[in-house]
DNA sequence: CACTGTGAAGAAATTCACAGCT
DNA sequence: AGCTGTGAATTTCTTCACAGTG
């Protein structure tokens, strides 16, 4: 993670014994992906530094994060953009849609449920539920929300690969345990509880008071201040 | 991970802190406070390895991190919950309140503005900005849209020192630079840009459509999920 | 006995530095 | 000459394992 140093865990089931790509790299996939768009239109080759500047990293570890989806720059001249974007999106498994579904529709359900981005990187929000029952049958950003009895079924209809939890901490883990239970192997959450999930299902979390208590850290401790000099790369 | 670092070895501060506290362990600190207020009230005392269970780390990692607190555990009991709270809070700079600033009030803004969480855990949000002249003026959770261009009047009146950037990606950077002209040394950036800084501004990033994209990698290579068997830890 | 605190081992991530290709 | 790709060196983080203590 942000920081959060990401996941831990996971010692077997090499099965892709090929390269396996590190974690520390997957995470700066996504970073290098976003600062290819930034790019001038008719750019045909980006170097390992340019791409650095704009990413905020080390040259040296983005021809080494590189390296690991394969040999695919020229030496002397740089990496390819289309290439190099299109490695990277089949890599990240962009080159088809996931479609997600929000559970809980209050305030950050509302705002997340209208982020264009999610849409424009590859993840259309499909379908929304919530357990208020004031709330379901509302039409929010032209879906309606559905009561969370129904997960199961919505997730199944709608093909639902991502869950994205947005409710109070309290009943995030009952929500998950759901989820899971409906098929849903990658969770995004947003309450600030640790979820338990069986093996196979990926979680990542977004708490975002404890990104202001760190920062509070660094602000108290002047003298060692965290990502100085550039934005910080956030383990990407 | 997470923050780049610049060298610092800044001399002149008073009896250095005893022990530098790894970058690592700093992130987990907030999650462990978090942890400690999910043990029953009457709870006197806490072993590293229930707070372990509950952080979703392991309980060597709990002893390690703490250990660069202090020693302030007892041998065969545990760590006494008050003190280890008061501890941490202290490192991390909680026994004050870091009044925020929001810029951007769009979908998101809002959001962020309602989030009881930010006051909760000591971040209130004391005053809200943006560029929009339909916006200024308007009165979202009791507080006033002010004009961006007064940004700097604000962050001195309210005792600003963390700033949320909830703005288009395209304007984040002059965002950026205002807070920090203005005195801000904290940001938490939810644009999907890389922001540059002076040294000793931090700045923590949140990119929602990033966090998807990570996931998306481990549903596309189903061997290797991370965060398996337990909800994954931040950090990072 | 139960649990902390910590050296030491091990693993992972980062960075260096340069050989090798274009 | 310019830039990649990568072994090797370095640093950081994690985990082990156990001595030490209430």
């Amino acid at each position: 993670m942000v920081a959060e140093r990401s996941s831990d865990d996971s010692p077997g089931l090499p099965a892709r014994p090929a390269r396996r790509i590190p974690e520390a790299t997957v995470n700066r996939l996504p970073l290098y992906l976003r600062s290819l768009a930034e790019l001038p239109d008719d750019t045909a080759t980006v170097s390992s530094e340019r791409l650095a500047v704009l990413a905020g990293v080390n040259a040296a570890k983005v021809r080494k994060d590189l390296s690991y989806l394969g040999s695919f720059g020229t030496r002397g001249v740089g990496y390819e953009v289309e290439h190099l974007r299109y490695q990277m999106a089949r890599q990240l498994g962009l080159t088809q849609d996931w479609p997600v579904l929000i559970v809980g529709v209050g305030d950050l359900g509302h705002a997340l449920a209208k982020y264009d981005g999610f849409l424009e990187r590859g993840f259309p929000v499909v379908a929304l539920v919530d357990a208020d029952a004031g709330k379901v049958g509302s039409v929010v950003e032209g879906l309606e929300v559905h009561d969370v009895a129904r997960l199961g079924e919505i997730v199944a209809a709608a093909g639902v690969t991502t869950g994205i939890i947005a409710t109070p901490a309290a009943v995030a883990q009952e929500v998950a345990d759901q989820l899971v239970a409906a098929g849903v192997r990658s969770i995004l959450n947003f309450a600030p509880v640790v979820l338990s999930v069986p093996p196979g299902v990926s979680v990542r979390k977004v708490d975002l008071a404890m990104e202001l208590q760190i920062l509070a850290f660094y602000e108290q401790h002047r003298s060692a201040p965290a990502g100085a000099g550039l934005g910080i790369g956030e383990e990407g």
